[in-house]
DNA sequence: CTGAAAGCGCTTACAG
DNA sequence: CTGAAAGCGCTTACAG
C-alpha cells in the first residue's frame, strides 16, 4: 500500500505512474497521450485514455502546477474594512466585482479566489496558490499591494493607486462621478452642499475633493468636508454627520460617499429633525443594495462594476502571460447617475 | 541564469536552495527554521532568517502544497443556472453565501475559490487546486457532486442533495420556511395559494411542495403547482404567471419560491390589471436585494445565510482533516419571515 | 540536534 | 515518433 499524501480522504489516488505501468508505456507517453501535447499512436492513446477511465484517473492540480508553474487562479482582494466592505447583508460593492470577475474569469479557465479584509492582521497569501491579484480600491502605501509585489505576484488594481504608476489600474473615472452628483445636487437647488469621505488615501476620495473643491469654488461657497474613519461603517457616517449638523446650520446637501456613510447620514438628519430630501439631500457613490434599500432610497451611481470586472481580469490575464499590454490602464464605462427619492 | 519556470514576472525567485547555499546549511533546515516545525540552533536559524529576508524568499505555496497535499483552498459551487444564481445585479443568495464562507474560511487559514455556474458546460475542475467543496443546494444527481466524488474530494452541501445521504450537509429547514409561508398567507386572508416552483429536484423544492399540498388538503383547496425551468429566469416566472392567471380565476397568493420568478410574478399580476397585493398576495423564499427593491418590496424570509455558510465551512473542514464529525449534517438557524408590502 | 536523500505527481527538455 | 531522465521547490522520513 501506497503511503497516503497527508490528507485522508484522498490517499492512494491513482496516479500517472499507475497508467503507465498498466498500458505499459512510459509516464510521458500517458501525459502526452491525455493532454494531447504531443503526437501519440492513436492505438497507444486509445489505450492509454481506457485505462485511465478505468481506473479513474485524475490528474493532480497541484504537481500539475508545480512543474507547469501555474496556479490557474487570482485572487480578489480589497483592504477596505469590514464595516464598509462587508457589513450585514455584506451584499456591497466587492461582491459584485467578485461575481462578475469569478464569471469571466472562469470563462478564461481560472477560478477567482476570494480574499476579504481580515478583521485582524494579514491575510495568509504565503499559503494561497495564485497567479496574480486583483486589488479593489487600494490607498497610497497600501500594504496588500506591497506584499503582492514582494511575492512578485501580477496585479491590477481596480481604482488607481495613487502613486502606483507602474501597476495597470482599471480607471473608475470618479472625477466624472464627482461631477454628475455634483452637478445633480446643484441642479436640484442645493445651495451649500457637504462632503462626506473616507479619510485614507484611495484615488476616488483624492479625486472627489479636488472636483469638490472646484465646485464650491465656482459656486462661491465654502467647501465642508468631513473625513471619517472606513471601519466605523454606518454609526461613524451617523456621529459625522449629527456632528456636522450642530456646526453648520445651512448645509442643505451632503454628498456622502461611501455608502456605509450615506445610510448613517440619513439617519442622523432625521434624528435632527429634519427630511430627506425636503431640509437635506443626500447621495452616495456606489449604487448598492443600501442605497437601494434605504429609506428613502438614495441617489447614487451606476459604475459599471460588471464591466470593469471583466475588464480587470484581461488586463491581468495579460500580465500573467507577459503580455505588454499596449496600455497600462483601461477605463470603467462612464458613471450613470440614478437619481432616487433622497435628493428629489 | 536559471530557467524561468513559465510564467514571466516570476523568474528567478529565490528557492530555499539559494538560501541554503548562502547559510550553508541543508535545504531542510532552512525549511525547518523558517516553519519552526522542528528545533534549529538559534543562531543558525537567526542567520537563515536573516538571508531570508535580505534574498526576499518567499516559498512557493505550490510546491509546499504538492509535498504536503493540501492546497489551503475550498470551493464554492452552484449548480443554479444563471438567470437564477447571477442575473443583472448579480448580488444573491450565492454571493451572500459567498462573502460569508469567504470569511470564515480565511480566519481558519483557506483561501475561498468561487466557482460560478458556466453558461455551457462544466467548469473545469480539473484546474483547480482545492481541499474540498461547498456545493450549493444540489439537485438529484446533481453532476458536480458526482464530478467532485470522482475527484476524491470532501463535500458539503448547503441543503441536502436528495438521495445525497452520504454527503454531509447543512439542513436549511425547508419545511419550517414552508410552514413560516403559507402560515401567513393564509392567515393574511389567502384562500387559494398557488406555488411556483422550480422544475430541478433540489430538496428545497421537494420539502416545500409536500408541505404546500399538505397545507391545501387541510384548507380543501385545491393545490395549483407550477413548476418552472430556472434558466428562466425572472421573464420565465413573469410568462408562467400570466398563464396560469389565464386558466385560475381565484388565485389570491402565490408563493414564487424563486426570488427571480417572483419579481416576474408581481410584474404579470400588474400586467394583468390586478394588484400587488390587494388582489394576488406575493411572497418569496430568499430575502435578498431582489425581494427587497422590488416595488412592492416582497415579503421573504431570511434563512441566516450568514450562519449557514460558516457552518458549512466547519463541517468542510471537519471532514478534510478527516475528522468524522459527530453529525454529519448541521442545522440552519431558525428560518425568519419579513414581511413587507407584497403580502400586506 | 542536523544533514543527505527521497519523494510529492506531474511536465519538459533531452536522447534516440 | 516515443522513452528515460531530470526537474519544478518544497517537506518528510531516514540516518547519523
Amino acid at each position: 500500500m501506497k503511503r497516503t499524501n497527508g490528507t485522508a480522504e484522498r490517499k492512494n489516488r491513482t496516479t500517472i505512474l499507475d497508467i503507465a505501468r498498466r498500458a505499459e508505456v512510459a509516464p510521458s507517453t500517458v501525459s502526452n497521450a491525455l493532454s494531447g501535447r504531443r503526437y501519440v499512436d492513436p492505438q497507444i492513446a486509445e489505450r492509454i485514455r481506457k485505462v485511465a477511465a478505468e481506473e479513474g484517473y485524475v490528474p493532480n492540480s497541484i504537481a500539475r502546477g508545480l512543474r507547469s508553474g501555474k496556479a490557474n487562479a487570482i485572487g480578489l482582494l480589497s483592504s477596505m474594512p469590514f464595516g464598509v466592505a462587508g457589513g450585514s447583508s455584506r451584499l456591497g460593492f466587492m461582491m459584485e466585482l467578485a461575481a462578475a470577475a469569478a464569471a469571466y474569469a472562469l470563462q478564461r479557465g481560472l477560478a477567482l479566489l476570494l480574499v476579504p479584509p481580515m478583521e485582524a492582521g494579514r491575510p495568509p497569501l504565503q499559503n494561497f496558490m495564485l497567479d496574480g491579484a486583483l486589488v479593489v480600491e487600494p490607498f497610497a502605501g497600501d500594504p496588500f499591494i506591497q506584499q503582492l509585489v514582494d511575492y512578485a505576484l501580477p496585479v491590477v488594481t481596480i481604482g488607481k493607486q495613487p502613486g502606483g504608476d507602474d501597476i495597470p489600474f482599471i480607471d473608475l473615472r470618479s472625477r466624472e462621478t464627482a461631477e454628475l452628483v455634483f452637478y445633480h445636487l446643484i441642479e436640484s437647488g442645493a445651495q451649500r452642499i457637504a462632503l462626506m469621505i473616507g479619510k485614507s488615501r484611495r484615488t476616488s476620495y483624492i479625486e472627489t475633493q479636488v472636483i469638490y473643491i472646484e465646485r464650491m469654488k465656482q459656486l462661491g461657497a465654502l467647501p465642508a468636508i468631513v473625513e471619517i474613519a472606513e471601519e466605523g461603517g454606518e454609526q461613524a457616517g451617523y456621529e459625522a454627520t449629527r456632528e456636522l449638523l450642530a456646526k453648520e446650520k445651512n448645509i442643505d446637501a451632503i454628498f456622502s460617499f461611501v455608502d456605509a456613510f450615506a445610510t448613517g447620514t440619513c439617519r442622523a438628519i432625521r434624528d435632527a429633525g429634519l427630511g430627506v430630501p425636503e431640509d437635506i439631500r443626500v447621495a452616495t457613490r456606489y449604487d448598492g443594495p443600501r442605497a437601494r434599500d434605504n429609506d428613502p432610497p438614495i441617489t447614487a451611481v451606476d459604475l459599471g462594476l460588471s464591466d470593469v470586472a471583466e475588464s480587470a481580469v484581461k488586463l491581468l490575464i495579460d500580465s500573467i502571460d507577459g503580455r505588454q499590454p499596449g496600455k497600462k490602464s483601461l477605463l470603467a464605462p462612464p458613471p450613470r447617475l440614478v437619481v432616487r427619492g433622497s435628493s428629489s
